[in-house]
DNA sequence: CGTTAAGTTGAAGTGAATCAAGTACCGTGG
DNA sequence: CCACGGTACTTGATTCACTTCAACTTAACG
């Protein structure tokens, strides 16, 4: 399951998720938003803001993916999810101006739209209605740290942390005769890191359900043959 | 260390957290914006909104305390904080128009003022220049379930918690000559639903902090004489 | 083809949950 | 005034799910 860059559940998810900043902008105001722009390509594994970092910048994530986590400073890590293209970046340090909360790490090669922070307030001002999609970014980066809750605060057992991630997964899965089929280019160690679990943790808890017949995994590749199955085995419901 | 209704962290840390939503709007507006609400009082321990209900009022509440939390259905419960007055309630659900993904329970007795979800998009349409409020206050639910994914997922024992937890109050807290004065108006459960810790360990580390003189604790109120003990105590930094 | 990262599996240790029993406190009403 | 019920807090004993450590295999990549 190895870290392929564009094996992310990223490019799936972007369809669930579908932020857009330029959406509901008037064409003269579109055009002048994307005359602000500078653009940056990264490889993967690339650093784009870390925690208590001052944002300089707004950034778009235009294509790639990029892992958004939260750090500890004695090295622990958990990871928020994926963005996808189309979302804004850190956008609610950005603008409120206080230090980044979280960090963001390139996953594949990733283009980047930049606006400086200060000129970007600037066009918000002259055209407040760009206002809108700022709220609804906003609201996506509401609801994802809240998924995050869900998944270290209200599970119990680490079977059923790994059940829940999956099936949260499973709204972006192919419908195959087989079952469910889902791409995950994430590691053992980042799905642990997903869910708060040690990385030998969920190596063990996929075999277990490999040998429980709950699903089939090759390489980045997982098939979930019977979700009811899963939930039950890992005592949701 | 009973839960006497005004007595929680709220009113202190309204200083710190001060969400005012008429803030920022000129005279006019203020004064349409004030016209469109309606009040409502609520005794404590009244919900005011569950999870996944659908938003049908914006909410800004103006006098005391509402606890904010996320509920699993197999009963667990984790609380985000306590919402002060100026703060609007589960704004990002309202605005988006998403059913509710928190549950509000008012802790003191509270006075709210409520506007119909389509007026208050209606009034949002006709003057843009609200939304920089609309931003303001979703930067601070964003911020305020990232804390929230700090203390679930960033820390490993029981004590790191509870201390982590102890030390973010202390930002409101009186300093005296024996040390940071704090009133925690929350019962241990509710202690042990903010970090992720089962009640009973709340109590047997306030104990073991205390036979340590690490902290004092009489009823609500808490006195920590040495920072520092504490942290390193709890094994930070 | 060697080096590094990821995955796998076993054994051991432990922190915290759970269960259980008892105490302290508060308001109410006889 | 005291018995009562309810809630919160306290403490001990037990259990177990998960972490940690360690050794090893497998896969990726220059």
């Amino acid at each position: 399951m190895r870290n392929t860059p564009g094996s992310g559940w990223g490019h799936l998810a972007s369809a669930a998720r579908k932020g857009d900043f330029t959406e509901r902008l008037s064409p003269d105001e579109r055009f002048e938003f994307e005359s602000l722009r500078t653009f940056s390509d990264y490889p993967p594994a690339t650093i784009l803001f870390v925690e208590q970092q001052a944002p300089d910048n707004v950034l778009f994530l235009l294509t790639g993916q990029v892992k958004l986590s939260l750090n500890s400073s004695a090295g622990r890590r958990t990871i928020l999810g994926v963005a996808c293209p189309g979302e804004t970046l850190g956008l609610a340090s950005a603008f409120s101006g206080s230090l980044y909360d979280i960090t963001a790490e390139t996953v594949s090669p990733c283009m980047v739209a930049s606006i400086e922070r200060e000129i970007f307030l600037e066009f918000l001002r002259r055209h407040p209605s760009a206002y809108v999609n700022i709220a609804r970014e906003l609201c996506l980066e509401c609801a994802r740290a809240c998924e995050q809750v869900r998944r270290l605060g209200l599970t119990v057992t680490a079977s059923e942390k790994l059940v829940r991630f999956l099936l949260e997964q499973c709204v972006v899965a192919q419908r195959t005769e087989r079952g469910a089929r889902l791409f995950c280019g994430l590691t053992h160690t980042e799905i642990g890191e997903c869910i708060g679990v040690a990385r030998e943790t969920v190596t063990r808890l996929f075999s277990d359900f490999r040998s429980r017949e709950l699903l089939e995994s090759r390489g980045s590749t997982l098939i979930i043959s019977d979700r009811r199955a899963l939930e039950t085995y890992a005592g949701i419901q």
